[in-house]
DNA sequence: TGTACATCAGTGAACGCGCGTTCACTGATGTAC
DNA sequence: TGTACATCAGTGAACGCGCGTTCACTGATGTAC
């Protein structure tokens, strides 16, 4: 159905939900997470607070509908740069994949915050956003799946296995990236470099690095490549 | 001067003032880090919300302490780790360190968000924090100088050069706890080694392992395993 | 040892503020015949 | 094409709440002579 289906009510519906969830977005931008007021978002739109009520359920939905956003929008930086290098080998779309994540975190830290961080107080995550987060990984699989399995990481392939025989959507999401690899080692895999790129990342936005004079960037490919060495993809010419 | 020393009066202001940071991480257990509230501890605590301005200046007053409190804590916790495992080999304490540290994260989640965590909208961390936050990595210096150094690593030297040079502090740091040792690989191991461990512990905590079957402690040790070779510390006999 | 004074923990009232959310309503926009 | 009706965005008042912080004060505890 073309976007020219939509009456003009939905039309403006959905223009307005964006520019609410915008100036939502610019409040955090400012006064972190904790700062996103309904009353004060209607004030910067010229709106009365109530008037919030017909686009959002309440405080939890709009965070709820950011949350889900910033998930799509760092899911398709990945994809986008995995697109990109789809013609590199495996170690340098590590490299590519790893970096575009970064990029992202770092030109929009609150975003980052609002899905790496602890939500503000009381606030349940819904379980659907697992899925979201699954979506940011999917890139990662084609390139972890080109490798060979790694034996150290052994340790973790039953509780793996156990969660893939339960889940089926699991197995499916690593064939849709990774169709020809065993799925346990991939996942062992992708469970290291999920943690690596968090823990680099992570303590980059956050500011704990204030003061050390390394550059991020550089620790950040430093991880890739001993995860790219123990894997056993092939080193790339510098 | 020992604590008899003190007079009653100064013992009773020290005990209150206990007994508020307990109080306050009460509820912060309870709610989360944004549920600080002044009002509320002096209401849990049966007393009337001005008192509280007799023992802390205000709200960050107090935010600070607990986390200085924290910080002190967990490096307490790994120092002790450092003391249990000290005739072990450098694999086997770096693995008992890491653990320690993860350990007591899981002991007290919101006290660990405290210290990792973003804080609250608009709270500033003084800087003296970053000093308390040295002392919990100080015990792994230890380990890390023991190993050769990695070369994998070089990229973040320069940047760290610049920083012993410009920090003293830092210099001294490293040498008190691995005198040998040339403090530049050491600090880069040691910042791969606390991301690895924040990257892993920080997802456990913020609960984004959530349904994945894997043990994140055997996550903890895969990486630190990893990092052990990669430093060429001898493997330890299981 | 007893008395005068200083210190200081804690109180209660008050200030000014912003929050999320509900409710009954007005008035404009769209729809059906 | 014109009219009656339904939909729905947005308003303003209100509810009840909790927040951090200040202020002048009371009364108990400690100190000095």
């Amino acid at each position: 159905m073309p976007d020219s289906a939509q009456t003009p009510r939905q039309r403006y519906r959905a223009q307005v939900q964006d520019e609410i969830k915008q100036a939502a977005l610019d409040q955090i931008a400012e006064g972190g997470t904790g700062a996103l007021s309904l009353n004060a978002i209607a004030k910067s739109m010229g709106v009365s607070g109530p008037a919030l009520y017909k686009y959002f359920r309440n405080r939890d939905d709009l965070l709820t509908a950011l949350i889900e956003d910033g998930y799509g929008d760092v899911a398709a930086a990945v994809r986008g740069a995995a697109e990109g290098a789809a013609q590199l080998p495996a170690r340098a779309r590590l490299h590519a994949l790893a970096e575009a994540y970064r990029a992202w975190a770092l030109g929009q830290p609150h975003r980052y915050l609002l899905l790496a961080g602890t939500p503000s107080a009381g606030y349940q995550a819904p379980p659907h956003t697992v899925d979201s987060a699954r979506a940011v990984l999917g890139p990662f699989l084609a390139v972890l799946g080109a490798g060979r399995p790694w034996p150290a990481a052994e340790a973790l392939h039953g509780g793996l296995r156990r969660w893939v025989e339960e889940t089926p959507a699991v197995g499916a999401w690593v064939h849709e990236h990774a169709p020809q690899a065993d799925p346990v080692p991939v996942l062992a895999a992708v469970l290291v470099l999920w943690s690596r790129l968090h823990g680099v990342v992570s303590l980059e936005v956050e500011g704990h690095y204030q003061g050390m004079g390394h550059d991020p960037g550089a620790l950040l490919a430093v991880e890739m490549d001993a995860l790219a060495d123990a894997l056993g993809l092939a080193p790339v010419a510098r």
